[in-house]
Formats: structure tokens, sequence, C-alpha cells
RNA sequence: UACCCGGUGGUGUAAUUGGUAACACAGAGGUUUUUGGUACCUCCAUUCAUGGUUCGAGUCCAUGCCGGGUAGCCA
């Protein structure tokens, strides 16, 4: 057993069913879980949630995690995305080994099942439409009425069954049920569809099979096969267990645990798979890997590290009830991940020229500058300075409120790593907006420090003029203004409240020459201003970068109320 | 109005399984600081309601209230 769990720490509900089964021999001390997507959409945030279950548990407990693709619509299904799954999962860090698998490869068993079950008396093909089936499946207060096609013969069913098999019906035109009851208060137990008549290619099968199994038939044969322990989903299938269980006693074999948690909220985003489709298809985002975007790819774009994600996922834990996580959380774990590992360095969004009218003028001297006070290993460079240099417009204000302590005029200021200078005047352009800002610096204050201790109240970030590189930062906030988007008013969809201001493109930023050749994907943090990511549409002289988050800001925080 | 599941601070999770509400995030205030970052400190709930069992209930029982899920030939 685990580390964990020798140390007593708090299990969540699904570890200690996991930890009691182990305890207690159920399963020979196995532990087997899935993570089990169907290849029709690409992975995001909720999914890293169950990812990190199952993976987690099998690692903890000493157990296999198998990476399952639970094929069997061949009409939803793609090439494309099993291999941005498979893309996904590795990048979280998790391993499957051998253990990739794909419930298409079980085809053949499960139809040998279903023969099976219709010799015991326990399916039978059934002629009605879909319509038909759903007048004849009744309501939560009223029973459903038995197909008239319920108690063919045995003999007739397999007939038909292998006739459906072999193509010699159109789509739709007949289903094998599971013969059950027709009165259960438990929906799923009133006759289910077990098979369909597809007549379509699939992305493995090619077209071997016209009939495809339905989820409730195929899933719980699939866990059976692969021997699975603990089969986690999520709490809509709740309901589905009976009927989960009910196969695979009908057919008496191996039985695995279903165990249902509830899947993942964030405050500010949407996460159903059909929603993040409209918002890439109407083109309300830039694609699936959007930086705004909670799929893993759009959040590996936007700067997101696999720990980060991880530790979130550790945090809030597993329950069987609804909750919405608040999206600061999943902030204060990205940054708390990366203050630890992203290198410092400076860059200026919003770039106001500053003359340092009593340096020389052809100087240029290199600073040593720390490149994260975090990791001592990371170590220093060294920084160009000289006579010209370009400051964030925002640390420079001519009519200072007295909580400001950035540059304003008659005020020594620090440059990081540089000198300390005080402002003298301020050139304006016929419109009034400032042009550039003249100043002075104290030689003797070289690397940041006043030989007579004299302190000053703010530390401002720079580039030089002379070696600046142009760069493009893409600054994002969230994808909606709306805590919920889900909860929308009448007439409205939650497209109603995207965010107009998520994505605010800055073309004229200067980046110190130290990231002249940054590795696409490569996360730094820009002192005093966030966590950037290189964009992977940055390229050799157009550097593009994406705002990851912002650093926590007192200053922000004081002009937001004092509005 | 059927069946299933669930209710602990603003948010998310804990509570030695009946022993006197803990941790984190957010928020507020403060200390330190060559990032208004980081780190550190302080403050912020008597557990949906009402009854009951008990020396003792967030934990057990009853009733009620509230929330979620379920009527695809999707998963």
């Amino acid at each position: 057993m685990s580390e964990q769990n020798d140390n007593q720490q708090k299990l969540d509900f699904v570890r200690q069913i996991v930890a009691d089964d182990c305890q207690s021999g159920k399963w020979d001390g196995r532990v087997v879980t899935r993570f089990p997507p169907e290849p029709n959409g690409y992975l995001h945030i909720g999914h890293a949630k169950s990812i990190c279950l199952n993976f987690g548990i099998a690692s903890e407990f000493g157990g296999k995690c198998h990476l399952r693709f639970d094929d069997t619509n061949p009409e939803k299904e793609e090439q494309e995305y099993v291999d941005s799954i498979i893309e996904d999962v590795k990048w979280l860090g998790w391993d499957w080994g051998q253990n990739l698998f794909f419930g298409s490869d079980y085809f053949q068993q499960m139809y040998d099942w279903a023969v099976e079950l219709i010799k015991k008396g326990k399916a039978y093909v059934c002629d009605l439409t879909g319509e038909e089936i759903r007048q004849t499946r009744g309501t939560p207060t009223q029973p459903g009425k038995d197909s008239p096609y319920r108690n063919r013969s045995v003999d007739e069913n397999l007939d038909l069954f292998e006739k459906m098999r072999k193509g010699e019906f159109p789509d739709g035109s007949k289903t094998l049920r599971a013969k059950i009851d027709m009165a259960s208060p438990n929906f799923n137990l009133r006759d289910p569809v077990m098979y369909r008549i597809v007549h379509a290619s699939h992305h493995r099968t090619a077209d071997n099979w016209c009939i495809y199994p339905m989820y409730d038939w195929a899933h719980g044969l699939e866990d059976s096969i692969e021997k699975i322990t603990h089969s986690i989903c999520t709490l809509e299938f709740e309901n589905h267990r009976p009927l989960y269980d009910w196969f695979l006693d009908q057919l008496g074999i191996y039985h695995p645990q279903q165990i249902e948690f509830a899947r993942l909220n964030l405050t500010y985003t949407v996460m159903s798979k059909r929603k993040l489709l409209k918002l890439v298809q109407e083109k309300l985002v830039a694609g699936w890997d959007d930086p705004r975007m909670p799929t893993i790819g759009g959040m590996r774009r936007r700067g997101f590290s696999p720990s980060a994600i991880r530790n979130f996922c550790d945090k809030i834990s597993v329950n069987k009830f609804n909750s919405t996580i608040d999206f600061a959380l999943l902030q204060h774990c990205l940054r708390e991940d990366l203050n630890k590992t992203s290198p410092r360095v400076m860059a200026v969004l919003n770039p106001v020229k500053v003359v340092i009218e009593n340096y020389p003028e052809d100087k240029v001297e290199y600073l040593d500058a720390i490149n994260n006070p975090e990791d001592p290993t990371a170590g220093s460079r060294q920084i160009p300075f000289s006579r010209e240099i370009y400051i964030e417009r925002d640390d420079f204000m001519e009519d200072a409120p007295k909580k400001f302590f950035r540059l304003t005029p008659g005020r020594e200021v620090r440059l990081r790593y540089a000198y300390f200078i005080i402002c003298t005047s301020v050139i304006k352009d016929p419109a009034g907006n400032i042009t550039e800002i003249h100043c002075t610096y104290d030689p003797a204050t070289k690397g940041g420090d006043a030989p007579d201790g004299r302190k000053v109240k703010s530390t401002l970030h720079w580039v030089c003029a002379k070696n600046a590189i142009d760069a493009e930062a893409r600054m994002y906030e969230h994808l909606f203004t709306k805590e919920n988007p889900d909860d929308v008013e009448e007439g409205k969809d939650f497209t109603a409240y995207l965010n107009p201001n998520s994505l605010n493109v800055l073309s004229n930023c200067k980046v110190e020459p130290y990231l002249k050749d940054v590795k696409s994907l490569s996360r730094w943090q820009f002192e005093r201003l966030g966590y950037f990511c290189v964009d992977t549409d940055s390229k050799d002289g157009k550097l593009i970068f994406n705002r990851t988050a912002t650093l926590r800001d007192e200053w922000a925080k004081i002009q937001q109320n004092s509005k």
C-alpha cells in the first residue's frame, strides 16, 4: 500500500473504498482502474479530474490504470481525437504502459455474449422504430408497455440478430433489446437497447460491423474483459449501475464495482463538450487549443504546467455532490507552481521611453540579474543598460494619488538591478500624450542600492531601448463575465455572457534580449506583470507571448477599491 | 407529481467513525521585501430545519425543506 495511506492521510470516498478492498482482499489485492474517454472530442480540465483520480489511485495503491477508448459510436468518433487524447494524458504525466485498449477490439466478444443472452431468453430483436420505443417506454409515473416483439422465440431472435449483423436490414429498422422489466421505476431497466444498426465506417474496424453496441451493454463488458476492479464514472451513471450489474450477472462473468463521483464545475467556464464545440464552430474562440479554452490543449498553450493541474485535482478531492470550484483555486495552484519554476525576465508591455539625461550617450553596461529568487540553481544573467530605456506607461503618473509609489515628477524610484532615478521633466506631443520622460540617475546606486542607505518606495522593471526585442503579448481574462455561464436568462444562451475583453492583443511590447531564442511553450515570469508562455504561433523575428496569469497585484486592488 | 443521489463558512474539502468544528482558496488587516510578487502573522461557520435517542450528535433515528440526476437506436 502507498505511503499516503500508511500516513493515514485523509482519503476521499473512492480511495476509502479501494483501501478497504485492499485490506479485505476483495480483489486479491489487485487495483485496476481505467480512464475510458470516447474519442469524439478534446479533453478538458474536467477530464483531468477523472484522469488524476484513476491514474492517481492506480499509482498510490500499486495498481494499474488502463487508457481505454470507448469507441462504440462510429458516427461521432475519429482518429484525430484518439491522437489528441493520448497526447494530453501523456502531457499530464500519466503512463499506461502496455495498457492501451479500444472497446472496438472487443466487438466480437460482445457479440458472442449477446448471442448467449438471447439463448438464455434475456434479449430479443425488436422491430419498433425509435419513435415507437420512446412512446412505449412510459413515463416516471407510468410503466412502459411490452414490445409486441418481446416474446419472439430464441431461434427467431438468433436468426434475426445474425441477419442484423450481416447487414440485411437498414439502419434503425431493428434493435437488440435486453428483456428486463418495462415497469421498472428505473428507466434504464425498461428493456434497454443493446445494439443498433448503423451502416457507418468505424475509425478502427472500418466496415466489419454494421451493428454497434450501446454504452450500457458495452461498458461493463469492457471493464470485465480487462479485469477492472474499480470502474469509476460520473454521477449521471448512478441510475445505470443496476443495468451494469444486471448484464454482468446474467452472463456470470467477472464483475467490477462501479463507483460514481461528481464531475468538475469551475466558475467562469463551461465544460460540456457540446458547448465547447459551439464556441469552436461559431469561431467565438480560435480553436480547440485557444488559450482561453478549458481544454487540456488550450491550457497547455496558455502556459499551465502539468503539475499545476495535478495539484489542483488533488486539492479539489472527489465527492458525490455537485459543487463549483472557484476559478481562483486553479489560479492559485498555477501561480504556486509557476512561482517556483519560472525564470524571471523583464518585459515592457506598454512602453514609454525614459531618457536618462546625465547618463553618457554611447555607453552600454551590463548588469547582473537574478534568474529566479525562488531557485538559487537558476543562476543569473547579464542585462544591458543605456541612456534610453523603456518603462511601463502605467508606472508613471504626472499627478499621482498618495498610494501611488511609482515614478512621478520629483520622486526617486529604483530601476530593477540598475540605478535610482528621479523624474525631472516630461515631453508631450501636441495632443498632450506623454512621449518621453526625462530623468537623472545616481551613479552611486549601481545595482540598486544606495550607499548612504536611503530607500525608495518602488522598483520598476525596464528594458534597454537599444537592445530591446519587439514582441506581441496576448492578454487573457475569463472567457465569460458571469460566474455561472450555464445559468441563462430567458431567451439567451451561454454565449451571451462571453467576455468581450477575454483577449487583448498588445503588439508593441519590448522584451529584454535574453528572450531572443525562446522555445515554443516555454514559461517565463515577466517581473511585476505575470506569467507568460511562448505561443505556438511565435516565430523567429515575431515573438508572441500568452499571458498565463497575472501576478497578485496590490496596486490593482487599491485602484479597484477606490472606484 | 415517479425513482436514484446528495446537503458542514463566500468557495472547496476535513473531523480519530458518538467526544466538543480543522485545512486550503477567496476576502480584510499587518510584518518582511531590489517584483505593490514570494514568505510570514492576525481576523472571518456552532454544521439546511424541527423534533427524538444520549452524559454528550456535524456524525444515529423521524419528519420536513432545498439541490442534482434520470424518459437517446449518445457516452
